[in-house]
RNA sequence: GGCCCCUUCGUCUAAUGGUUAGGACACUGGGUUUUCAUCCCAGCAACACGGGUUCGAAUCCCGUAGGGGUCACCA
């Protein structure tokens, strides 16, 4: 891991640290780099400046590089006069003839020869671009710091990285890296251009600043890094097979670059959800209770570990992610308190008089004390009642369920009338 | 505008010249069931368009259209 933070005008305070959370929640660990150090340290490009220096100025002596000798209004100048006419900016056309000796106070640019370049991009194929990529870029700027598109190129040589994988909007850089390797005598790495990931519109890339969330916001809501990685994966990426769900551990074996699409694909949050419910499903009971620790409502907080592992056996199947537990087991810890309008949005439940709800539960009242409390007594003392009440189960179950849980929606009756009552979690009334 | 990339069900995708174009999500219907969910079954639904090449094209070639990217003292 590098840290790119060349850019002083754009550094954000704990972004370093949001992407460092962000990969080791995924459990993608990196074996090199900050905190963790390694051979080819430091790792942070802001303390790395001399090495570009040196780089630079070797291109320098080589006449290679030269002092930019325009201010930032007259370049500006320059590029709305080539977007009028119709024309992309390139700006060797402007080179100094006789450029000033670099004292470190202005831009400096490499000189590149502009020249068409064909490479071999491991998941686009032969991609070949003419000379009018080719440009003179600024490789320091003015501030002292060195730009993306030059140290990174030092670094990734100096630490021997084989592969670089970008998405697509590096693309056309790509002829200026491989002039600029040249220009500096080395050989560069294999490239691998991934597709884009489209918001759902399909529309834009995803960014956070057309309201895509962040990682870190779904692990706060419930996620699961494997679901996520999974999801995040299968946009561009198959195995060939029909398999729809992978562990990480799948991933990172059958993962292989030459099986990525070259076209964007969209990012649906409904397939997401639905990749995290079958990544929870698959949880033992065990590893389930130990994730979902923070997501318990308030009202869990006195309940017993093994009175909310039963509870959460209850709704696994039932739970897409995390942020949903408190309002599906909410009623394992408190009296519910939405009864009133679970009745009235029940088909059969809102036609019943007040006088058959008072008799129904009565009579059920009056079972449940002579029951003990057995999955198997409550569910035969509650048949047996329907029969005796000449309704029907989907009347008193329903009638029942809502009492107990306040809603319409909740795990089966009777091993929730169980879990509830037989824990003395909340009295029986 | 120049250059580059892309285009199979609404969405994620399979297919590498011969398939009734397959799977999954979503949606719809049904089954199991006390609700929801799970699970099972079924349905809906796609080769952007036009030319070639070929006995045969989703697949190869050309063109058109559409989409995306890029043209920073950002990465």
């Amino acid at each position: 891991m590098r840290i790119e933070d060349t850019d002083q005008k754009r550094e954000v305070i704990g972004g370093t640290q949001n992407i460092k959370e962000t990969l080791s929640w995924l459990e993608l660990q990196w074996d090199e780099g900050p905190d963790v150090g390694g051979q080819f340290a430091p790792y942070v490009q802001s303390e790395r400046l001399e090495i570009y220096q040196q780089y630079a100025r070797q291109l320098i002596d080589d006449g290679l590089a030269y002092a930019d000798p325009y201010s930032a209004e007259e370049l500006q100048k320059l590029r709305e006069q080539a977007t009028a006419e119709k024309r992309p900016f390139l700006y060797r056309n402007h080179r100094p003839k006789n450029p000033q000796k670099w004292d470190g106070t202005q831009p400096l640019r490499i000189k590149l020869e502009p020249k068409a370049y064909q490479w071999d991009d491991a998941v686009m194929g032969t991609i070949s671009m003419g000379p009018e990529m080719i440009d003179d870029y600024i490789i320091i700027k003015a501030d002292g710091f060195p730009t993306y598109n030059f140290c990174h190129i030092i670094d990734d040589y100096l630490m021997e990285v084989s592969h670089i994988m970008r998405s697509q909007e590096f693309i056309s850089s790509i002829p200026k890296f491989l002039a600029t390797h040249e220009a500096l005598g080395i050989k560069p790495p294999i490239n691998a251009t991934l597709p884009q990931v489209l918001d759902e519109t399909g529309r834009a890339k995803l960014s956070k600043r057309k309201g895509a969330k962040s990682l870190l916001e779904y692990r706060e809501a419930g996620f699961l890094p494997e679901a996520l990685l999974n999801f995040m994966a299968t946009i561009g990426w198959n195995d060939g097979t029909e398999q729809e769900v992978f562990t990480i551990a799948e991933l990172i074996e059958k993962f292989s670059l030459d099986r990525v699409q070259r076209s964007g694909g969209n990012f649906d949050e409904k397939r997401l959800i639905w990749l995290n419910g079958a990544h929870i499903r698959r949880l033992s009971l065990e590893e389930l209770s130990n994730k979902v620790q923070e997501f318990w409502p308030d009202s869990a907080k006195n309940a017993s570990d093994d009175y909310k592992k039963e509870v959460l056996a209850l709704v696994q199947e039932r739970l897409k992610y995390f942020g949903e537990l408190g309002q599906l087991t909410s009623f394992f810890f408190e009296e519910p308190t939405a009864k009133q309008t679970a009745m009235a949005e029940n088909k059969q439940l809102k036609k019943l008089e007040p006088e058959e709800v008072k008799q129904m539960l009565h009579a059920a009242a009056h079972q449940l004390e002579q029951s003990d409390f057995t999955e198997l007594d409550l569910e035969k003392r509650m048949r047996q009642l329907v029969e005796d009440l000449q309704t029907k189960p989907g009347i008193l179950f329903g009638l029942l369920r809502v009492t107990i849980t306040g809603s319409n929606v909740a795990p089966g009756l009777f091993e929730t009338m169980r879990d509830r009552y037989t824990s003395r979690a909340l009295p029986l009334r």
